[in-house]
DNA sequence: GCAAGGTC
């Protein structure tokens, strides 16, 4: 009999595929790890017979790239030397029991059967296992499963056509991991010694000012807005309002051209209204017009939804959906993909739903026929599901995080098997002076998804009278009104996750974490969005020290988007509190102008470089450039701004005088 | 005292 070792690349992935295929398989207990747990059973495999198996798992990567000891010491050497020091890969320390249980379970088994994700990391945290496993045991062969959920049929099909590790996924990552860890170290030492004794010092801690590949880009982000907002100049505008009185309705029409910014253009423009006194029906349409249920939940989704309705920081909210994962609440909070396999069964886990207070009469719904198949968004991890709730738990028995998350999940997930709202769009067009404008309504028929969906809004406006075309009409009042511009407010937490995902900085797993540590180096200051007020709530800086400098926001006239004209279908999202704001401090803000003055073509701050980081791994990926080459020419390319930079490190620190050590003159 | 990526 065959003996084969399987490994998967988390516990939950181990425990269900073993229950597939060995029934309920039994669970040994591993020695100095609690959470992983080896599942022994017979299978007969297709392609080698009769088989013991043994599932075991790992939990994400094994191990880590280090400088060789003499660089690890900040002092043992010149940081620039950190471009091409030697590197060793070596298991974490708290990795170590889970490589033993490998490896002593490799000694006795004859084909290793890798179960990791399928996507690229996965293909590395693979290539770690397949390593030490073949140390232990060098005849092994090594087999790998391809399979994008935990759907009994779909892991039946995975165990019956094995496939190889794809060695050029794992080249891949192996250049981002050298890569991050060089630029990352270089650049930190260098920024940290060269700028450390500047900073105003508060109870004798020195704080790392560190780099790295995310970290910049996102504060990046930050910056950007801060600058925008502070550099913002109101402009004033003029538009056209006219007032109808129909069967009691006052009907507001808009201006087709919106606003202008020219006042006396306007004036004429008005003035050819006011003359022509009447105006005229163009257009007037009544149609079946529809909101759009939500897309299944992806992670990014799930933060940027967090962040927005739950009051929770996005860490909070990962940490949450972890929780809640493991406690098999919901299904893995990790995921691209939007779209649900065709064969789920759905309304198993509706039925679960139907005994809550809260949504269960509307699951009951969708169990007497409501149900509809969920919209298919454009991504496939082709490693998960989206996030769905798995099974039912009472709200007694979650704090009250969990309690947030697990009610978005659920109801997101029952909009998802419901139906589109369904409404009745009235348009009416007139002429006046030569001039358009228009009114637009909106009755909702009916809500569908939305009774069971709090977050979205969408509700009926003033009805609109009947009009027809042709019909002439006196406006009631007609009158030129001025507005101006307004600032566009700090980046909020979910516009920069929004940020982040678009330029594909981090990963859906470690966005969360990305804002979390320039929180935590102190580079942004994160405040409750509306609640401006206080002292200094708009000071940056741990010191205490405000920027001294205009608080860019103009009064908000509001107005333009009054003026704006047609929006969507309805109203927009929801009003709500809560939501976090960024902030750079005098030290993001420095760090960020240093570099830019610095003047190399591409500076730190921007997502340029990581974007070509990630299309240079796909080439590894693709055959089409090696790992090598990669490496080599990213560090070429960053040796280049490190030379310049510490060249001109005067710019860097001119920067931080200007900001953190003087910010009142200037 | 550095990074980012997995996961518990």
């Amino acid at each position: 009999m065959a003996r084969i070792l399987c490994v998967a690349e988390k516990p939950s992935i181990a425990k269900a595929v073993a229950n597939h295929l060995g029934g309920q398989a039994r669970a040994d207990n591993v020695r100095g790890i609690q959470w992983v747990k080896n599942y022994k059973f017979d299978y007969n495999f297709q392609s080698w017979g009769q088989s013991s198996v043994t599932f075991t798992s790992v939990a994400g990567h094994i191990q880590n790239m280090e400088f060789h000891t003499r660089y690890q010491k900040w002092t043992g050497c010149q940081p620039s030397e950190l471009f091409d020091a030697p590197t060793e890969v070596f298991v974490a320390k708290d990795k170590k029991p889970i490589a033993d249980n490998i490896a002593s379970l490799a000694a006795h088994a004859t084909i290793l059967f890798i179960w990791t994700d399928c996507d690229r990391e996965g293909e590395h945290i693979g290539s770690q296992v397949r390593e030490i496993a073949l140390k232990a045991n060098p005849n092994m062969q090594v087999w790998r499963a391809r399979f994008s959920n935990i759907e009994r049929a779909h892991i039946i099909q995975a165990a019956g056509n094995p496939i190889r590790l794809d060695d050029a996924q794992v080249s891949a990552v192996s250049a981002r991991i050298e890569l991050d860890l060089r630029l990352g170290a270089a650049f930190t030492r260098m920024q940290t010694l060269a700028l450390q004794n500047m900073m105003p010092q508060r109870d004798d801690v020195k704080k790392v000012i560190s780099y790295g590949s995310c970290q910049f880009p996102t504060l990046g982000f930050v910056v950007d807005r801060y600058l925008r907002v502070r550099n913002f100049v109101p402009e004033p505008f003029w538009y056209i309002k006219v007032v109808h009185e129909k069967d009691g309705i006052n009907v507001k029409f808009t201006w087709r051209r919106g606003h202008l910014f020219d006042r006396m253009a306007v004036i004429i423009i008005f003035e050819r209204c006011v003359s022509a006194k009447v105006a005229k029906v163009t257009k007037t349409s009544k149609k079946p017009t529809k909101k759009w249920k939500p897309l299944p939940l992806t992670t990014v989704e799930l933060q940027k939804m967090g962040s927005k309705f739950l009051r929770l920081t996005s860490q909070d909210v990962m940490k949450t959906a972890e929780a809640l994962y493991t406690k098999g609440w919901i299904s893995y909070p990790r995921t691209e993909t939007d779209q649900f396999d065709r064969g789920m069964d759905l309304r198993k886990l509706i039925e679960r739903q139907q005994q809550d207070g809260r949504w269960g009469p509307f699951a009951q719904s969708l169990m007497n026929g409501g149900f509809n198949q969920p919209r298919n968004g454009r991504n496939n991890d082709k490693a998960h599901p989206p996030i769905h709730p798995v099974n039912y738990v009472a709200p007694t028995q979650l704090n009250d995080n969990e309690r947030r998350v697990y009610e978005f999940v659920v109801r997101r997930f029952l909009a998802c098997c419901s139906e589109d709202a369904v409404g009745e769009a009235t348009d009416v067009e007139i002429e006046y002076g030569g001039e358009n404008f228009h009114a637009h309504g909106l009755t909702v028929i009916a809500r569908n998804y939305l009774d069971v969906y709090p977050y979205d809004k969408w509700e009926s406006s003033q009805n609109l009278p009947q009009y027809t075309v042709g019909e002439q009409l006196e406006p009631k009042e007609s009158s030129m009104e001025e507005g101006k511009t307004s600032a566009p407010s700090y980046l909020t937490e979910p516009e920069l996750i929004a940020l982040m995902d678009a330029n594909g900085i981090g990963t859906d797993a470690t966005m969360a974490d990305h804002i979390g540590k320039i929180k935590d180096r102190e580079y942004v200051m994160a405040r409750v969005k509306g609640a401006a007020g206080g002292n200094g709530g708009d000071s940056a800086g741990g010191n205490g020290r405000g920027r001294g400098r205009g608080r860019g926001r103009a009064g908000r006239g509001g107005r333009e988007g009054a003026a704006a004209g047609h929006g969507e279908g309805g109203a927009g999202g929801a009003a709500n509190g809560g939501v976090q704001e960024f902030i750079p401090t005098t030290l993001g803000i420095a760090l960020i102008e240093g570099y830019d003055n610095v003047g190399f073509e591409t500076s730190l701050s921007k997502p340029f470089l990581r974007k070509e980081m990630e299309v240079q791994m796909k080439a590894i990926c693709e055959g089409r450039s090696s790992r090598n080459d990669v490496v080599q020419q990213n560090l070429d390319q960053y040796r280049a701004v490190f030379i310049r930079t510490t060249q001109q490190i005067n710019v860097l620190k001119a920067a931080i005088t200007k900001y953190v050590v003087q910010p009142n003159q200037n």
